[in-house]
DNA sequence: ACTACATTTAACGTGTTGGTTAAGTGACTG
DNA sequence: CAGTCACTTAACCAACACGTTAAATGTAGT
């Protein structure tokens, strides 16, 4: 999981098929880890492990009620996780196409790379560790 | 990587901070691998494997230039991701806190959960392999 | 206290990830 | 055609992810 930050432990719960599938259950009604198990493939101490992911991302929370552990969901995390995707809409959504078509030409005025389409307001640049010092 | 369905593929690329960073590069032009690696911390060999994992992931394209080799951002995976995340914004989504207290009510009757929000269109159901039988 | 139940932790095997350096490949350039 | 530039692939390593089974923990009931 090379990056330990917020987004990137949201990100690589939800790279797990079995984890989504929990939070999908989990949308549903809080569980006990014995109900997470029932319906999957594999051991309780996996799922265990699963929820452990799950509550280190943030995206659970867990409660004991007498022999009982009950997870809820805690879905803020994503949050920021369909913000940092939605940057990107202008990349799929169509209905920027008009916007898009205009923001190309003001751009290729500057640079050759052409495609079409592409917008200018560029995301968040999240420097890795190093700074991007770009246009140097 | 546990899953190696799209969204799973998608997930694990954007749970890396460097390819994040990569993504928003991208965003703003097209690139060649020297450049993108320029800014970053690390060798081009873990570039170039980084834009294997978003190419896997089908987050990039990448046309051969002469000696270069240009990668281009083609988001269209991220609709699905934000899609998916999506359904579960009514878990965060304060506009939603009137719908929510009214289905919250739907759903205690049902259950004595109670959390005072809750909605009731649950999302899809991802079986990881086995089905997803509760109720039984 | 003894037992049962729910869950976690430990120990282990195995595959994958993310980084490195060194060697290969393909396309242009003199 | 030799050299150089822009990469990619190979070989290697340390750390981690994900699964297992077996043992430990915590809580409740008898």
């Amino acid at each position: 999981m090379s990056g330990s930050d917020q987004l990137s432990a949201v990100f690589s719960a939800l790279a797990d098929p079995t984890r989504r599938a929990i939070l999908a259950e989990l949308a549903d009604r809080d569980a006990t880890v014995t109900e997470l198990t029932a319906p999957l493939p594999i051991s309780m101490p996996a799922v265990s492990r699963h929820l452990k992911a799950l509550e280190r991302a943030g995206l659970i929370s867990r409660t004991r009620s007498g022999k009982l552990r009950m997870s809820r969901i805690e879905a803020a995390p994503l949050r920021e996780a369909a913000e940092w995707i939605e940057r990107y809409r202008r990349f799929w959504d169509t209905s920027l196409t008009r916007l898009d078509a205009h923001l190309a030409a003001v751009q290729a005025a500057g640079r050759p790379t052409d495609r079409t389409a592409h917008g200018p307001a560029f995301p968040d640049r999240e420097s890795p560790s190093k700074a991007h010092d770009k246009e140097n």
